[in-house]
DNA sequence: CTTCAATAATGAGGATTTTCATGTTACTAA
DNA sequence: TTAGTAACATGAAAATCCTCATTATTGAAG
């Protein structure tokens, strides 16, 4: 479940971020118009939660530019309370949902629920692709029936991938999806080339091997078959 | 506060100025490509508002120039709405942030600040505790003089804490920040105690060794002297 | 003041993570 | 097609982290 967040607040992105992270989402952020269309236009997300109110250009825009392209992702718009009336009156702002500034979070999680729900029928607790199962209550996972014993960088380094299915996922993000703030510039990717050895060791071992794809240049993407 | 203005409108180049003069900010001036290039090269800015549609030069080699000489200078991108579209199509211009023409002086006013706002927070030094001193650029801390060797857990645990010097930590507070998603509820706090005590020896051994103040059936505190 | 239970500190061992050296593979350009 | 180079894989060693058993300390109750 990746969810893109565009919002030029800092203090209320990172509180959204370290929310939305701990209840389990991918997420990646935009603090500009640009910053977005970029992003938008680079990957493809579950969801995208978008602040009108952007620096460098309206949030409408990428709201549209999302409804054109490709229409899997569910958007949910945040706006200021007076702002938001102005925009939406006659318009068809072509969002899912939207929420006015302040919101609490849980509010907002229901939202997104809402809106992936409406998306696809995809949340559920657990993973399933078939020979390979990630149950996310027990942090556990299941290659052709076997329990497999998963270091904690392991299984999360898997769920990630897995959560990004068919989605090439850069080692960049992968690192800082796993690291965080730890690593500052100056990187090696050793680690992550280790972990995922031992992880597709682990995989194969029982009889699931060709889950993980290297990108050459770029990162790794999990397949199914 | 010094700022630089690379604008070739002379009405609105005077509005600007006038404007921020009033707001306080020590303004220079540049109309044409070369003017705006020679300035950048010898004097310092805190923040450049560099319009992209410039006689003798296009205003973007200017952002490129600012941007490979690694200055910390903030760069506010003017432009035209129309010739915007075209430039940031799939192009790093590599500001911090932008606005379309017509703005309102406020608007700028308020973009100048974020983007300032995101330097510094971005650049702070180091946190000076006498004795004790936490270089934030280098991961490096200092006891009395000598380097200390700290693991990434044990300066996480010292960053944070020195962060909330003077305030109770709560254990919880300090797992959560360090582990993240890890941990679902049942915890020990073992990992902590563990960290707690190597960091605490390594201080001691370097003559900082009270710092770290247990607060018995809470968490931690961060004192000086 | 003493005892008790809860909390914290400690040391050591095992598990995990990271690093390093080296081998292999995939892309690029000629 | 073939070097040449950058990216990735691999195994093993080193560093770090976590767990566990034990001991010490704290605050509260008697």
């Amino acid at each position: 479940m990746k969810i893109l967040i565009i919002e030029d607040e800092q203090d209320l992105l990172e509180l959204i971020l370290r929310y939305l992270k701990k209840e389990g989402y991918v997420c990646e952020v935009a603090t500009t118009f640009m910053e977005g269309y970029k992003k938008i236009n680079n990957y493809e997300y579950d969801c995208a939660i978008i602040d009108l109110n952007l620096p460098g250009g309206d949030g409408l825009k990428l709201v549209n530019i999302l409804r054109e392209d490709s229409t899997q992702t569910g958007i949910l718009i945040i706006s200021a309370r007076d702002t938001l009336d102005d925009r939406i009156t006659g318009l068809d702002i072509g969002a899912d949902d939207y929420l006015t500034k302040p919101f609490n979070l849980s509010e907002l999680n229901a939202r997104i629920k809402a809106v992936m729900r409406r998306k696809t029928n995809q949340f559920s607790k657990e993973l399933n692709f078939g020979d390979l199962i990630i149950n996310l209550d027990e942090h556990k996972v299941t290659a052709c029936g076997n329990t497999l014993q998963l270091t904690k960088k392991e299984y999360n380094i898997l769920l990630y991938l897995a959560r990004n299915k068919a989605r090439v996922v850069t080692k960049d993000s992968i690192a800082e999806h796993l690291w965080g703030d730890y690593m500052d510039g100056a990187v090696s990717y050793d680690f992550i080339y280790a972990h995922v050895k031992n992880l597709r060791k682990k995989l194969a071992d029982n009889g699931c091997g060709n889950f993980l794809k290297t990108i050459y240049g770029i990162g790794y993407k999990f397949q199914i078959n």
